[in-house]
DNA sequence: TGCAAAATAGCACGATCGTTCTTTTATTGG
DNA sequence: CCAATAAAAGAACGATCGTGCTATTTTGCA
C-alpha cells in the first residue's frame, strides 16, 4: 500500500516504524475486539492497551470504522494462514476435510482465549450495514466457499457418495462450528468438542463416507449409475 | 419490588400506572435489543423512541443492568409463549418434536424482524460475567433442557432408536439453528430455511425416526437387542 | 549533523453515556 | 375534591466517545 507514483524522498526501504506500530495496534485491537467486540472497541481503551496517546493511535486509520476494518482484515489473514493454508498439505479429498475440519474447530474453540472473529462479528453486525458488515460477509463467503471447494473435491475423489448434496453438507458442517463455540464459550460446556467431532463423523457417514474403524481398503467406488 | 409490610394506603388494586408504561417499555427495549443488541441498548435511545425522558426511563429500572435483565426476561417469557407452549398439544414423541422444531426454526429464522436474543446475547456477553450473562444462560439451558426432554420422549416412545446418543441430537438441533440464524440473517442466503428442514430430516434419518415419505406403517420398534 | 517528513502527543470540541438529584405532573383512594 | 403518593420530567454531574486541530518528538536520508 501507498505506492506513490515517484517516490522522491523516500526510496527502497522508506519510513517504515509507522507501519510496524500501525501492525502493533491492529493485533491489540483484534485482541480486544476478539473479546468485547467490533462495536465495543473503542479507541480510547485500544490507546491504553497499546501504551500511546488516543490521538497517536486514530492518526494510523483516521477513522473508527477504518480500525474496523482494519481489524477484519487482519483476522481473515490470520485465519487463512491458521486454518486454510496448512490443510492444502493434506491429501486432497476426504484426509483434507478432516484437516480442514479440524483446524476449523481448534480456531473455534479457542483453547484459551479470543473466539471467532466471523461469529461474533456477525451477531452484531446482522442488523448494522455498511462498510465493515460487507467486509465481513465477503471473508465468511469466501471461507465457506472453499469449504465447499474441499467437500466438492473429496466427493470427485470418491470419497463422499456421488449425488450427495455438497451445499447442504458445508451449512450442516458449519452449524457443528456455530455449535461449538456456543456451547464451549457461551455456555461453558467441557462436552462439546467431543460433541463437534462427533457430529462430524456423523455427517461423514450420512454423506458416504467410509467409516473410521474400517481400516479395511478404504477406496470407494464412484457410484455412476446415471 | 418495593414491598412494604403493611400496606397502608395502597390496597388491592394499588397504584399500576406505572407498571403499564414498565411493560410498554420493556417491550420497547425488546425491539431496540433484538436490532442493536442488549450492549448497545442505550436509556437515552430508549427513552426516544418510547416518547418520554430520560430519567422517566430509567426510573423503571434503578440501573442499565436491570434494564437489561428486564429484557431477558421479557424474551424469555415471549419464547416460551410462543415456542414452547404450543408444541404440548402436539402428541408426545416424534410429533412433538417435529413441532418444536418448526417453532424453533420459526421464531428464529425472524420471518420478518428481530432475531433471536438468546443467538446475539451469547455472542456479547460470552466474555462478560455478571448478572445478564448468568440470567441469559440460565434460560438457554432451561431451553435446551425441554428440548432434551422432548427427544427423550420421543426416543421413549421407540419413534428414536433406543439407544442413540439424546444429548448429541440436542446439540446437533441447536447446530442447525444456530447456522439457519447466521446464514439467514447475516449471509442474508435464501436458501437457509429449506437446507435446515432437510438437515433436521437427516438428524432423525440418523437417529432412527421412520422416514417422511414412507407412509406404510410408520410403528418404529423397539431395537431391544441388548 | 542537519533537515524534511513522518509519527506521535496534547488539547479541546460536541455528543452521548449512566446516574443522581430536585421539581413538576398524574393518579389513586378516601 | 383532596391530600398522599406514585410517575414522569428536568437539569446537571463526571466520564467516555470519535474526531479535528496544533505542537512536539522521532525517524530516515543527505
Amino acid at each position: 500500500m501507498t505506492v506513490m507514483r515517484k517516490p522522491t524522498v523516500m526510496e527502497s526501504k522508506a519510513f517504515q516504524k509507522g507501519q510496524h506500530t500501525k501492525a502493533v495496534i491492529v493485533n491489540a485491537a483484534l485482541g480486544l475486539a476478539t473479546q468485547i467486540g467490533l462495536e465495543g472497541l473503542s479507541i480510547g481503551a485500544l490507546a491504553e492497551v497499546a501504551g500511546m496517546s488516543k490521538s497517536g493511535v486514530f492518526a494510523h486509520f483516521g477513522s473508527r470504522e477504518e480500525l474496523q476494518l482494519s481489524v477484519v482484515r487482519e483476522y481473515h489473514a490470520l485465519f487463512e494462514a491458521e486454518v486454510f493454508l496448512p490443510i492444502l498439505q493434506a491429501d486432497r479429498g476426504l484426509p483434507r476435510l478432516r484437516e480442514l475440519f479440524a483446524n476449523w474447530t481448534k480456531r473455534t474453540s479457542a483453547e484459551i482465549d479470543s473466539g471467532c472473529l466471523y461469529i461474533s462479528g456477525a451477531a452484531e453486525f446482522d442488523d448494522r450495514p455498511g462498510p465493515v458488515r460487507d467486509a465481513l460477509a465477503s471473508m465468511v463467503k469466501t471461507w465457506l466457499a472453499a469449504v465447499h471447494r474441499t467437500v466438492v473435491q473429496a466427493r470427485d475423489e470418491g470419497h463422499l457418495a456421488a449425488d450427495m448434496d455438497t451445499e447442504q453438507m458445508v451449512f450442516e458442517l458449519h452449524g457443528l462450528i456455530l455449535a461449538l463455540q456456543y456451547e464451549a464459550r457461551f455456555l461453558r460446556s467441557s462436552k462439546s468438542l467431543a460433541r463437534t467431532a462427533q457430529g462430524f463423523e456423523n455427517i461423514l457417514m450420512r454423506y458416504g463416507a467410509p467409516v473410521l474403524s474400517t481400516k479395511t481398503s478404504v477406496k470407494k467406488r464412484k457410484t455412476s449409475n446415471t
